[in-house]
DNA sequence: ACGTTTTCCGTAAACGTTTACGAGAACACA
DNA sequence: TGTGTTCTCGTAAACGTTTACGGAAAACGT
């Protein structure tokens, strides 16, 4: 039996008004009579009840983070998002405020989750994982005008709400430079083949820096392929028929280079050797694959704090007294040199 | 604005009472009135404030999942977790709950998130993962009659409790008859220092196989280490220092057996070739690393699945016709056999 | 001493539900 | 016609908070 405001009233004989204000640190309230309160709140192991004050004050205070399953992938991207929600829900929880996960199928049914976070009130604010280029989520949620925030830029709903995005572009473009230092000119650039907005970014990148140094972007070396292993085992080959193949690949994926490079060996091709191997985003996995891959490395725990303080400073009941803002920050990556370029 | 049920009432022209039963599937109502609340519901997109039936029903219809790190491991058994959440919210959804995440700092302060949540009644119920031996979140959730089940068995609790565990004594079992069939009697185990129970189970199917095949245990051939990278490159030399020296290694981890093969690649000893290793818990790691560990995979998201039946069926709220039951499962692991042994 | 301000607190409504209770109407049956 | 039953629905309280409002008492100023 949780004890309630009345018992602490009854118990210090004045009104529930009272306690309450004692509680909530109003000014309004005379100093002794706030100590007795929160003394005997301590002593009764009073806290009040959440769905009491989210219902009074129209705010449930829990925050939804909503993760789309690529098709195809059935780990969700996995290694990527625990750092992330280890950094979103410590600096939430800093604000009392409840992290709540989001996950399903993919497809129409995860419209539809979302759809029920945002009706039944369950939470006061989203942050989505996995933006598409054109996301439909964004869409229904800027419509709905329910606050929100993305873990990656999308090309949907206009600069109505902060992101969080790692630079991708630059990625690329720093991958070709080291590339092209180390003398490579037939460099080979292999993404997913969905509408996943990274995708361009660092395919923009990558020909940025190849026109910088007079490459010609040669469409043969750039393949699509499935964001899992299998496509990049299935589609490195591709690359590899090339007139003239390359000497060097970025994959822009991390299972995807696994793949690749599982593909180059059965072609008798040494990944690290006979070939350059640069991953975008390192997971653990390049730390321990042989030969070791050399990656870009996002700060994904100081991303998730940061994506956090960037959604409360867009809201009206958390932002500070300069009010509300909307910000957009794109972060660098971290070169890990290995042995595979 | 969503539309309440006072809208839906004055809308109709009848009583919130009639609108409350006839869209809750009561049976008092008149079914053309029914059918009519049913349209207009829909026609007003309305759907029930969370915060209010909350408060009412006196539940949240939201479940906590609360992840407590080890010590020195920043990651939280990261792959091990997403399919397992991945299973366990998909069930849960299907009953329209809600999953909560916590996660904290190891030591106190994870005991100060667990009361909060209970305290505030935020959840109607928790989910432990990364039970230990003695676990005072048990002591705790036990002694304040709140439901709770575990990933993990611990001796915290008595059976009291829903709970679901890999089956580590046979894993530990069986790879140790796996490798007494290739001819080996020397066989090193390895295994985190923290009281976390699995380390006890494996080393009691380890023991047991031993005994059967009449062969010596030797503690020399066991040791703990930190579970993680370094505890397992740090420990790893221990058994070597074996006046007879092992010829297969069983590592209960598999963070600390990538330590450990590096480790035994520093002195000169090839896994796989002059090493027989055996890793417990499967991950993608093993499956890319060179060598490819051989392993014990479990079903993390069909388990997920799982203790979210065995959770609901043990609450009075969820629990059907035959009233509630506390079940505990031991569920087994498949071995992938690859390179590595 | 009197008016004015300040300090502090109680009262009561409100948030959106669910549900116990009871009442009216319709119906059945003798 | 009278009695009992069944169906259907309205009324109102309750869940635990927060907060607008107003009033009593105290403090202050002249």
């Amino acid at each position: 039996m949780a004890s309630s405001i009345h018992d602490l009233a009854r118990h210090l004989n004045i009104s529930i008004g009272t306690v309450s204000r004692a509680l909530n640190g109003r000014a309004d309230v005379n100093a002794d009579t706030r100590r007795r309160v929160l003394e005997a709140a301590r002593e009764l192991n009073y806290s009040p009840n959440q769905s009491g004050r989210s219902l009074r004050q129209g705010a449930t205070h829990s925050i939804a983070f909503m993760l789309q399953p690529h098709p195809g992938d059935q780990q969700y991207g996995e290694p990527f998002f625990i750092p992330f929600l280890t950094g979103l829900q410590a600096r939430l929880a800093e604000h009392d405020l409840d992290l709540m996960v989001v996950m399903g199928e993919p497809g129409q049914y995860q419209q539809e989750r979302l759809r029920r976070v945002v009706e039944t009130r369950r939470a006061d604010a989203v942050v989505l994982a996995n933006t598409r280029r054109e996301d439909d989520r964004i869409d229904y949620l800027s419509k709905a005008g329910f606050p929100f925030a993305t873990l990656g830029r999308s090309q949907s709903g206009g600069d109505t709400y902060p992101s969080l995005d790692i630079d991708f572009e630059r990625a690329g473009d720093e991958a070709v430079e080291r590339l092209v230092a180390r003398g490579h000119r037939r460099i080979a650039a292999i993404r997913p083949s969905l509408d996943l907005n990274f995708g361009y970014l660092f395919l923009d990148g990558y020909r940025k820096a190849l026109k910088r140094h007079g490459i010609e972007v040669d469409p043969d070396l750039i393949a699509d392929g499935f964001i899992n292993e299998t496509g990049g085992y299935q589609v490195t080959p591709q690359v590899m028929r090339s007139k003239d193949p390359p000497t060097a690949i970025i994959f822009n994926n991390d299972a995807m280079a696994l793949g690749g490079c599982k593909a180059l060996a059965e072609m008798g091709i040494k990944p690290g050797h006979d070939m350059a191997v640069i991953v975008i985003v390192d997971t653990p996995l390049c730390r321990y694959f042989s030969p070791t891959l050399t990656a870009f490395r996002p700060a994904l725990e100081a991303m998730g704090r940061r994506l956090a303080e960037m959604l409360l400073a867009s809201l009206p009941a958390f932002a500070g007294p300069e009010g509300t803002r909307i910000t957009r920050e794109v972060w660098p990556l971290e070169l890990i040199a290995r042995e595979s370029d």
